[in-house]
DNA sequence: GCTATTTTAGGTTGCCGACCTAAGATAATT
DNA sequence: AATTATCTTAGGTCGGCAACCTAAAATAGC
């Protein structure tokens, strides 16, 4: 069970939109993909994703670009899995055999304090903190 | 990110050996392969890694079969999971970019909180409750 | 209207891992 | 020795992730 790359990659890039925040500055591919480390033609696809989940606006031809649709604190860790991957957890079968149903409701159960951690975190969150880029006078 | 077919498997086998604990009967493959639903002939690897784990014992040849190698409240749905899989989640990207290292960290965070959750449960809890196979007479 | 710039939409490829099958080797009991 | 079981390992298929590429649509500025 591991962290898709894409998620990883959706993540950064949002830290990054959310940066932009506040201020009418419109952020295009190429310095979303330079700035995160993602590859240019991929990001694309998850641009568009995120467009469709409803998470940034977009705007297109000369001085177009991207940014959030919603101020950081309203947008959680949750809703970016969901966007991207659609269940945070997903519960394959379906409770076959003797010990299915039991095993199925306790995993199930697992994913309820998953999805509860994973909502309380927020996109500002992932930008408050002192990082990498972040230059001390 | 979804509960791999594998984990299920060995989590429903488990379970049923759990039951079988405390008598002296030994399960055999052919037995645990029709009561939890498992193809039998992948049943052996599984089988192979949680004796390779230390979590069943087993004995060959004419009523040879296989058992836990301790309590089922002293194994735990964590030490399933990293005997079948390794890590519980798995972070993929070294925190590049921008806001990778950040990001990464948050995972953790979330990968912390989820471990003590799936360790929380035992194998006692799986057959502890009523489920598919009780009767009521 | 024309051009440059940017997003939008789709198709395609390479590749790796999950899942499963199969079959020979090994061990223990009778 | 024969039988019954586990052990080991070598494959084989399938789907999805990651990435790339191309063409189309929209918008700003001239």
């Amino acid at each position: 069970m591991k962290l898709s790359v894409k998620v990883d990659y959706a993540c950064r890039v949002l830290a990054q939109l959310a940066r932009l925040h506040g201020t009418e500055d419109l952020a295009h591919i190429e310095e979303l993909a330079d700035t995160e480390a993602v590859p240019a033609n991929y990001l694309v696809q998850i641009l568009s994703e995120l467009r469709n989940g409803g998470l940034i606006v977009s705007r297109r031809g000369k001085q177009g670009g991207y940014a959030l649709a919603r101020p950081p604190e309203e947008i959680t860790l949750l809703e970016i899995v969901k966007v991207i991957e659609g269940e945070l957890l997903e519960i394959t079968t379906a409770g076959a055999g003797q010990s299915g149903k039991r095993v199925a409701q306790v995993w199930q159960e697992v994913r309820a304090a998953l999805e509860t951690k994973v909502k309380s975190y927020t996109l500002d969150k992932l930008v408050s903190r002192t990082g990498e880029g972040m230059y001390y006078i």
